[in-house]
DNA sequence: CCTTGACCTGAAGCAACTCCAGCTTGGTAC
DNA sequence: GTACCAAGCTGGAGTTGCTTCAGGTCAAGG
């Protein structure tokens, strides 16, 4: 399939994509006769991953090292495993943020409530 | 208090604290004799409203507007009170964007399990 | 008086996109 | 078969939101 529909499927945007490859977090994706990206399964698997850490907060740096890592081979699961874990800690602390900022909300907005009308 | 202090207890940086006054969101901030910055017990509440929204992903523009009505007064309260609930629902977006990512690295963490040593 | 530490400013640098101009290419429409 | 259009391409500029840096001020301690 086409970028468009990659894009569409992973959530990226098509300017992601193509910054994406440029960046080497992306296997190299295969071309058409007519020079343009093909994107198989296995491609979308990937990108909708990415997505889904970038979504939550994984900076490109870790992206790349995770990427690195995937293409090297089998043996480098331990590490992988490692950065997926590091991620996992991440959002608990997103979460707690959450928690704490809609607490703030809830409070600003109950003091609001006495201005209504 | 001055500006590491400032910075320490709103969980800012300093350098993003003189980055936010340049910006417009932050209101004038005193001066002492010295042309330091002086923060009031206010500001420091201003800037750790402004730490939260910014740690759940609202944008510079919209701390912006809402910076703005603060100033203008109380009848802007309608609008304020959007901008919050309206952050509100963003929160809610990105508890689930977290379920999700959650789940899939679970996923992800299951299938490396079975390579592991 | 000299140094040290906290602070100042304006400007450059950086991450991660996002948009743009100008150019192929393949497909349909006359 | 050629005219046109949508979708894709590339290299490069622009944007957002900080972050770092170079060079300078100021007050206090030794």
């Amino acid at each position: 399939m086409r970028i468009a529909e990659a894009a569409s499927r992973s959530g990226l945007g098509i300017d992601t994509i193509r910054y994406y490859e440029k960046s080497g977090i992306l296997p190299e994706i295969r071309r058409g006769t007519d020079k343009q990206r093909r994107f198989s399964v296995e491609n979308i698997e990937w990108l909708t991953l990415l997505y889904w850490l970038r979504e939550t907060g994984m900076p490109m740096k870790t992206m790349h090292r995770f990427a690195t890592l995937y293409h090297t081979g089998d043996h480098t699961i331990p590490l992988r495993k490692e950065i997926l874990l590091e991620h996992s800690e991440h959002l608990k602390k997103r979460r707690t943020d959450l928690d704490h900022c809609e607490k703030m909300l809830a409070y600003k907005l109950s003091i609001y409530k006495d201005y209504e009308k």
